[in-house]
RNA sequence: GGGGGCAUGGCGGAAUCGGUAGACGCAGCGGACUUAAAAUCCGCAGGUCUCAAGACUGUGGGAGUUCAAGUCUCCCUGCCCCCA
């Protein structure tokens, strides 16, 4: 008769111990931070999530990489700050509101109330008294305040803006929230053009900052330092000026600015283009093209940014019949607009130098304007010319007192020439541009502003703060935002004269809200400023941070910029938040797709995952493993999952399927294995146990002298070493989980056969090298070994495996008395040799000549050359 | 088009400095236990040839450097990501 699977001793259960060990860390406060003590102050944070209600599998990767590395730095003797919080402003809620008539805080609270008790039951040692959520009044109240602080510092600024318009969410969108095909990040509309007066945070004023101390940033990934550097897209080139005639032929006194990063061709501009909604349009168009260029420009509005700058589009224009001065030839070229210059991109002007330039190429080429060729290859000659824009470096041509000057030195005459005769100087231009912040929505942090019709735009005063979202408003999803509906909310006085004035109605951007968060968890409570100055500089800059890749430039180059303008107003002292930085891989469910029928198969409907055909029509079905999402049926609930295996399981088969950075394919067959894994240390800690092993202090110490003591003690030396290694600089989980097994394969080999200081020392290691991985079950194994009882002097150590000190690796036990030495002959492997482990080269190389391989192999002969590489191999050359 | 990255068994993935390629796991196969199955335990396993011992071959393809190349250099092909 089996034994009932809750009351069999010998069966590992997760759901009967997890729950229990959770109850009794919280007891413990076992995850509280060290605010003193001693130990160096370690910030491990994972991104905050939105609460959407359910945890996927996404965000529990995300936790569970960076709870293993506070759990790790915890135990190496750091104290760890490791909170939680939500990022709790944003659309969903409101279209919850919209939708369902419910209340978007209510809505919120309760996916936070709900995905906080999914996440604790993951065991992540998470300091739960620090949670934030960005929606709470103590918590947005600062956001106003370090608004006002941008305000002040003439950071944040209202400009009359054509902005990006989404239809469907009735909202206007930054422009990292427009994807390639100007289309809303969120709704996937098509994104407007449309005027309208907007808030702008002036992150522009700190693009060279932002560059220059990408470098200074080693422990982010190379990928994420390019991206940034090339969003923010630092060019140098020159600014130059072209001197205007009228249509009726007068002179203009205004110039017009154009930039370039081709200062050489300018001897080959052949017309100047405007944005089609640059200022001076109106008043440098004729007469007689004025009807042509207001329907150009009507066409125009309509049409996106990507749109107007795709390279696919034929490039439109037309000519406003205005006339400027090239400055270096003195020749008269025509003005026109363009719909692929941009008003807010550089100066709105740019020169047109077909010969040198693809667009422009194109552009002269349909508007039969001339191409005049001022750069050649070096070494050819004016007639290799072809048809179509030579855009690289050359020799100068037709370029006057430049000639023959290669195009970079060509570059600085030119530019140098322009500045001594004043038509132009070098300049810097930047693709980054100043962030829109404004949202004509409810549910964000209100802009903390007056309008007054006297005083104009005041601030709100700090004391006044927070701006409270009033609870009580309609939703219908149409029109203006809804609080601009509340004429009792926004009709204020003036906080300066007192006299009627208006409440500023727009939210801010949910990023403004995440800019700052992780300053915030350092004194999360504190009710008298956002961050206390001793607070923040103790803990930050972040020492680990953990997140999707998908933030690699929208929040991690907002949350630079924020962390660079306060600590230039002084309050803190470090101008980088993040020092280290982990982009985790997409976790990835298997999907299967009919490729006639183009339609997805839940797997739980394909009967054979070998041969996966349509539960229908019996197809082939396409087998490939994408992001989880509902309508590919390829989501795995990590409730489910824990539910069957547990979290530990969990936790492992996450860590140990592929490198963090990497994505990850969910399959349950490894799943399965992990869980057995999980299951075999339960049994060999059991079989321990049934032979009256445990962690108890031992009475006599024999001394360890057998072939398997040395054995064991130099596997367990050798995984402390590995997994050290792994977790240090890479965090290489997958590797240090591959020793865990090593070692348990070992000791299920070895351990019977040892004495028991050796074993025991073996069984305290394993557990401890598995704490940070699978709290629970180690927390299990341990007091189930009596190990509090052996916690080594330190009197904090009771409770908990997690009060315990990280194992540290005896040198002494790797050392072997023989080593085996492979023999190479001419670089080919033909064997191996046990030799002393201390033998010197010399030794080293007479084993080998001596060896029957070389016998073999040499054939008699001597080598002509003998390479020793030792502890290694020898290398024989005939 | 520009920038960045990747390519290793049936699969996920290992392999500090150039030094035994394929650790660890999944799937597979064989065996033990069992009436049987599951679970568990033991073993095999890159490919080709061979009864075997063994030999040859092998890290997307091609060249190069080296005593020695998955690793370094150049070229090509394919895939992924970012920006256009």
């Amino acid at each position: 008769m089996p034994a009932h699977p809750l009351s069999d001793p010998s069966r590992y259960l997760p759901q009967a111990i997890e729950e229990r060990w959770q109850r009794h860390w919280r007891e413990l406060d076992l995850d509280d931070t060290p605010e003193q003590g001693e130990g160096e102050p370690c910030y491990a944070l994972s991104m905050f999530p939105y609460p959407s209600g359910s945890l996927h599998m996404g965000h529990v990767r995300n936790y569970v990489i960076t709870d293993v590395y506070a759990r790790v730095q915890r135990m190496r003797g750091r104290r760890v700050l490791h909170p939680m919080g939500w990022d709790a402003f944003g659309l969903p809620a409101e279209n919850a509101a919209i939708e369902r008539g419910v209340n978007p805080a209510d809505w919120t609270e309760q996916n936070i109330a709900q995905m906080r008790s999914q996440l604790q039951r993951l065991g992540l040692s998470i300091d739960w008294k620090r949670e934030i959520a960005t929606c709470h009044p103590d918590y947005y109240r600062w956001t106003q305040w370090l608004f006002l602080q941008f305000l002040d510092a003439g950071l944040a600024y209202q400009k009359e803006a054509s902005v990006n318009w989404d239809p469907i969410d009735q909202t206007v969108l930054a422009n990292e929230q427009v994807d390639g095909e100007g289309r809303s990040w969120r709704s996937g509309a098509k994104v407007e053009k449309r005027l309208l007066r907007q808030w702008f945070l002036r992150i522009t004023a700190y693009a060279d900052a932002l560059v220059d101390d990408l470098p200074s940033l080693t422990g982010w990934p190379e990928r994420v330092r390019t991206m940034q550097a090339n969003w923010i897209g630092r060019s140098e080139g020159a600014e130059l000026r072209f001197s205007v005639v009228a249509p009726d032929g007068s002179a203009v006194a205004e110039p017009i600015s154009v930039f370039t990063t081709r200062a050489d061709t300018i001897y080959g501009a052949t017309y100047l283009v405007l944005a089609p909604d640059h200022p001076r349009v109106e008043s440098l168009t004729s007469p007689e093209e004025a009807l042509a260029v207001a329907a150009f420009c009507d066409l125009v509005t309509g049409q996106s940014e990507q749109e107007r700058t795709a390279e696919d589009r034929p490039k439109r224009g037309v000519p406003l019949g205005s006339y400027v001065i090239n400055p270096a030839s003195g020749a008269k070229i025509p003005l026109w607009i363009a719909d692929y210059v941009l008003a807010d991109y550089g100066t709105g002007a740019v020169m047109g130098v077909p010969a040198h330039d693809q667009r422009d190429f194109l552009f002269a080429r349909r508007h039969e304007l001339p191409v005049r060729q001022v750069i050649i290859p070096e070494g050819s000659n004016a007639e290799a010319y072809l048809g179509e824009a030579w855009t690289q470096e050359g020799v100068l041509i037709e370029s006057e007192r430049f000639n023959g000057l290669s195009s970079a030195a060509a570059r600085q005459a030119i530019t140098a020439a322009a500045s001594a005769e004043g038509w132009g100087q070098a300049r810097r231009q930047y693709r980054l541009r100043d962030w829109l912040i404004s949202r004509q929505r409810y549910w964000g942090c209100p802009i903390p502003v007056v309008h007054c019709p006297s005083c104009g735009v005041v601030p709100v005063p700090a004391k006044q703060l927070p701006v409270e979202l009033p609870r009580d408003v309609a939703f219908s999803g149409k029109g203006a935002s809804p609080l601009a509906q509340l004429e009792d909310w926004v009709n204020v006085p003036c906080p300066r004269c007192q006299g009627p004035a208006r409440r500023e109605t727009d939210t801010m951007d949910t990023f403004m809200c995440s800019s700052w968060y992780y300053l915030r968890y350092s004194d999360p409570h504190c009710s008298t400023v956002p961050f206390r100055r001793e607070a923040v500089n103790q803990w930050l800059p972040v020492d680990q941070y953990v997140g999707g890749i998908e933030h690699a430039i929208l929040h991690l180059l907002y949350s630079r910029f924020f962390t660079k303008v306060l600590r230039d107003r002084g309050l803190l002292g470090f101008g980088e938040p993040f020092e280290r930085l982990l982009t985790q891989g997409m976790v990835q469910g298997i999907t299967y797709r009919n490729p006639h029928s183009n339609r997805y198969v839940a797997p739980a409907d394909v009967s054979d995952p070998n041969d996966p055909r349509d539960p229908i029509s019996g197809e082939l079905l396409e087998v490939s493993y994408d992001k989880m999402s509902k309508s590919k049926y390829n989501g795995v609930d990590p409730a489910k999952v824990i539910e069957t295996y547990g979290a530990d399981t969990a936790r492992m088969f996450i860590l140990f399927k592929a490198p963090p950075e990497k994505d990850l394919e969910w399959d349950d067959a490894d799943v399965e294995g992990q869980f057995r894994f999980l299951q075999r240390l339960w049994r060999l800690v059991d079989s321990c146990l049934q032979r009256g092993l445990t962690l108890a202090p031992l009475a006599v110490q024999a001394p360890a002298a057998s072939e398997a003591d040395r054995e064991l003690r130099r596997a367990v030396h050798g995984a402390i070493t590995a997994v050290q290694a792994d977790l240090e600089g890479n965090l290489q989980f997958n590797t240090a989980i591959s020793e865990l097994m090593k070692l348990s394969n070992a000791m299920a080999g070895l351990i019977e056969a040892a004495s028991p200081g050796v074993a025991q020392e073996a069984l305290r290691s394993l557990l401890l090298l598995l704490a940070p991985f699978a709290p629970h079950l180690a927390e299990e194994l341990w007091q189930k070994l009596g190990g509090d009882s052996d916690s080594g002097g330190d009197g904090d150590g009771a409770g908990s495996i997690h009060r315990q000190r990280w194992p540290v690796a005896d040198a002494a036990a790797l050392v072997r008395d023989t080593i085996p030495l492979v023999i190479q002959v001419k670089g080919k492997v033909r064997g191996s040799l046990d030799v002393p482990a201390d033998a010197d080269s010399a030794t080293l190389e007479q084993l080998a000549l001596a060896s029957d391989i070389a016998q073999k192999w040499l054939e008699g002969q001597a080598p002509r050359r003998v390479i020793v590489v030792p502890g290694k191999l020898v290398n024989l050359v005939p």
